[in-house]
DNA sequence: GTATAATTAATACGTACGTTTGAATTAATA
DNA sequence: TATTAATTCAAACGTACGTATTAATTATAC
């Protein structure tokens, strides 16, 4: 074990794990520091209050996940040179550290994709601003990258663009442990194997799609 | 107003409104019968209890989206006749009731979406379960659709791939109240506009993306 | 080995929760 | 209008919450 099993560790493995179960807000305090076999004090004593506790759950997870997409962003882009880099290679560099969190610790990085979907909305307009500064810095490379790989399309249906990925990627890996045909699939092979390829192809194709018509809306 | 001003509809108002601010357990029935201008005991009254209550916050608006949904859908597939149905009428059959529903009675759709994403993560195993099965028969329905039109994939395939389609879905209107641009944008034309034809577009070709090769996954 | 700091432990505090109850009030029925 | 049903209301119940406090214990440093 490369971590320490001290009192920090074991709250915030517990917590990542009841905080995706239950939710942050449905999970007590009391529940958790049981299932860490720690005193009901020591959240408050080693965190400060509960939620500090959350930001560091999500922050221990998020840092190494959001560092490896830049470094592979970095090498995708020094591998295409003066060219225009391809498409391919950006959406990888964005996705495979997610899938590739989800498989490792003996499916605590499963646990923690559903944190994640739960993160996005359940709590308040704090957490959720210290949620998405975590992921400031990679959004803003990602849709330059993006944009360079997709000159065709304005700068905003880029950022649009990349939120429909991410929503696809997000709501796959939530779904995952709940969907058994999907469960199985995600872990079938080393990294996400089928899914992330299906995802890969799916997010290229989309993202590489035609302009819409700008004709009236064709909604009924 | 075609609804009666009463005391249900106001607490099923105000609870929309609620759980979509604040989430499910964090939103107390104590404010919320305040915001709704009752009292506190109509709640139990007239659902049973809070659960009950989200259930039917739940069902009020989905019920009519999946109708539509259906109905869409049927005259997709009656226009196609014996012919092999196209892609796009599918897609407009399922994300467009969902984007009108984002439109309607001042606003509260919008809010409406956001308890979307919220509930598919935040309740327990029961509510979830009667979550899903307001969903049960649409996902058959064009899972059966979309294999007809892409005949290529495999069932499984077209399953994980309209789970793509509607993890964008959910995060982009989930999305949209918060983020200012794209607020902005949903709300442009009448019906979603910009946002809904470039997601119909990206699913399209996300859908239509040739399978991907078996080869040993890129992944590092 | 003793002093000092860091951690763990037991317990209590004040608050807020969902729900229940029974009386007061309003609406419906005849 | 008299009677009954439906609804609203104020109040209380028991429980669980996050946090704070103070003492016991363990580790660290001299």
């Amino acid at each position: 074990m490369t971590t320490a099993n001290n009192t920090k560790t074991r709250i915030l493995d517990a917590a990542e794990q009841l905080f995706a179960d239950n939710g942050f807000t449905a999970t007590s305090l009391r529940m958790l520091t049981t299932e860490a076999s720690v005193n009901l004090a020591a959240v408050n004593y080693h965190f400060g209050s509960k939620e500090a506790l959350l930001v560091e759950v999500l922050g221990r997870r998020f840092r190494p996940i959001n560092q490896e997409r830049l470094e592979l962003l970095d090498f995708a882009q020094a591998e295409a040179g003066e060219g225009t880099p391809e498409l391919d290679p950006i959406i990888r560099a964005f996705l495979v550290p997610a899938f590739r969190a989800m498989l490792v610790s003996g499916g605590k990085g499963a646990k923690f994709m559903q944190l994640i979907g739960r993160t996005h909305s359940e709590t308040n307009e704090k957490i959720q601003g210290i949620f998405f500064k975590l992921f400031e810095e990679v959004i803003q490379r990602f849709a330059e990258a993006f944009h360079r790989a997709l000159p065709d399309l304005s700068a905003d249906e880029v950022k649009l663009r990349m939120h429909f990925m991410i929503g696809a990627m997000a709501h796959t890996l939530a779904l995952s442990r709940k969907v058994p045909w999907l469960s199985e699939k995600v872990h079938r092979q080393s990294a996400g194997g089928e899914v992330l390829e299906n995802l890969v192809q799916f997010a290229a194709e989309g993202m590489r799609a035609s302009i819409p018509p700008l004709e009236q809306a064709r909604v009924q």
